[in-house]
DNA sequence: ATAGGGCCTCCCGCAAGGGGAGAGTCAACG
DNA sequence: CGTTGACTCTCCCCTTGCGGGAGGCCCTAT
């Protein structure tokens, strides 16, 4: 007969813990003085701490620890047990891989965002820009709607999503309320889904520059481009674009006076 | 400005969640009716309770999170807080990867007892036997002493075992202290691991007969097949082995009476 | 006799709320 | 103006699996 101090060495359970399994029933000492309350555990309770430990070591509930050693006589119910626990390991499972993946991409553009922060010039700039798989919804109304249009594809493509959102703006001028746009999300697989275009974006020569502050201060960001654009004399290829570097994130809204957006306008070579 | 009950369906948490956010000054109501203790939330918290639920959704602990919007000025902060939780998140992920990869090993484990036990009939069979890739650690002393053998092939090996554990016994006659046998285990691939043998082993055609009952009792079994063998005059082929289909398993001891043991013999064609 | 360690019970704490009791408040309806 | 039903308040206990500590009893050695 071991002392509870004794049994905790050799089972490797703290003294508390071998209490608590006393309380709960789990495992009780071979016998306690009734006197003094010691509790005294001989050889037959370590292998049944053993069983114990081991299925604490796969998580299992303490009831069900219980419950599995009151049964243990049939080996069957265990294995209906195991299966039923594996089942909620698999769904605690699930719900880890999903939360690591958004985290991924949280921390992915933010990254990107900080790194688009330090490579902007706020100058007009020509570069080539490559052709690209995107998702696209088609709107017509207010530019501020265009969010609908994003989440609409996060909810269906969320996984194949492979950079910035950008926004193509089909309208040859200026239009607050009856805007014709279309939300894109760049993807890395060509899925068909319904009310949500999949196909390339012809890439190309273009002008490119970088704005920085709220949305409601583009109109100054583009006056700038366009003028240089003149004075270049390109011509342009419908349509626009604005890609939004840095912007409302997933968890927060930021601070729009740090927001970074893109303004690319093809032109013809 | 809502009551808590209108703001809790605005916002989707529920009441309770709202007075405990208060009482951890996580998301405090904007002002409180000295009278009456009613809580009331103005428009911009709508924004830090979505911010807050959004974290929750991604098990950031409450007090990181008050940390999180108390420091909010900084995203960069937020960033390299995230990229902690992802490791956090990504431990308990390896984590219960590792239950669920045990979890099945266990439960496979008791499927193919459990029909091992119904295919058994007890008699001896001639039957052919594959051959397959082995991971062995020889050993030299008492069968009871295979286990710490076995232990360390899963130690090592444990994600690649792909059978029963098996035993190779190498003396010609029954040795009791001084024996020479290497635990096995069936694995599905090839990896050099020192102290552990890798390699296939031949199959071919062998007797067999399947003991039901504790190991001290094997000799019975042994004196059946070798009685058989003898009969039909077979010449035997070293090592012989016992496949151990249904004996202690990982969680439970179970009961000796209802081990399964194979034993196979080599015999030459 | 006393010192030191071991053991006992009882209570509190953890994370993130849920459930409910008992009492006070608000808004609408008659 | 009174009442009623819905809403809200605080306070307390519950969850899981123990850990920490207080205060007190027990055992053995010197």
């Amino acid at each position: 007969m071991y002392s509870i101090g004794e049994f905790s060495k050799i089972t490797g359970l703290s003294v508390k813990t071998l209490r608590f399994y006393h309380e709960q029933g789990v495992l009780k000492p071979t016998c306690v003085d009734d006197q003094t309350g010691y509790r005294y555990y001989d050889d037959t309770k370590i292998e049944t701490a053993r069983v114990i430990r081991a299925l604490r070591d796969l998580e299992v509930p303490l009831d069900d620890v219980a419950e599995i050693l009151r049964s243990h006589e049939d080996e069957g119910d265990v294995l209906e047990f195991l299966e039923r626990h594996r089942q909620a390991m698999e769904a605690k499972l699930r719900q880890l891989t999903m939360i690591r993946a958004s985290l991924d991409r949280i921390i992915l553009q933010q990254r990107e965002a900080r790194r688009a922060m330090q490579n902007a010039t706020f100058e007009v700039q020509e570069k080539v820009v490559d052709s690209l798989l995107i998702a696209g919804v088609r709107m017509q109304g207010r530019y501020s709607e265009c969010g609908k249009g994003f989440s609409q594809i996060g909810r269906r493509m969320g996984r194949y999503i492979s950079g910035k959102p950008l926004l193509l703006i089909y309208d040859a001028e200026y239009k607050e309320d009856d805007a014709d746009f279309e939300a894109c999300m760049p993807v890395s697989k060509e899925t068909t889904t319904e009310g949500i275009s999949v196909r390339p974006l012809a890439g190309g020569r273009c002008v490119s520059l970088v704005h920085l502050g709220p949305y409601e201060e583009l109109g100054r960001s583009y006056a700038k481009i366009l003028d240089y654009v003149k004075r270049k004399g390109y011509k342009l290829r419908s349509p626009c674009r604005e890609v939004y570097l840095k912007g409302p994130g997933m968890i927060f809204k930021g601070n729009p006076k740090k927001y970074l957006t893109e303004i690319q306008m093809l032109i013809e070579e």
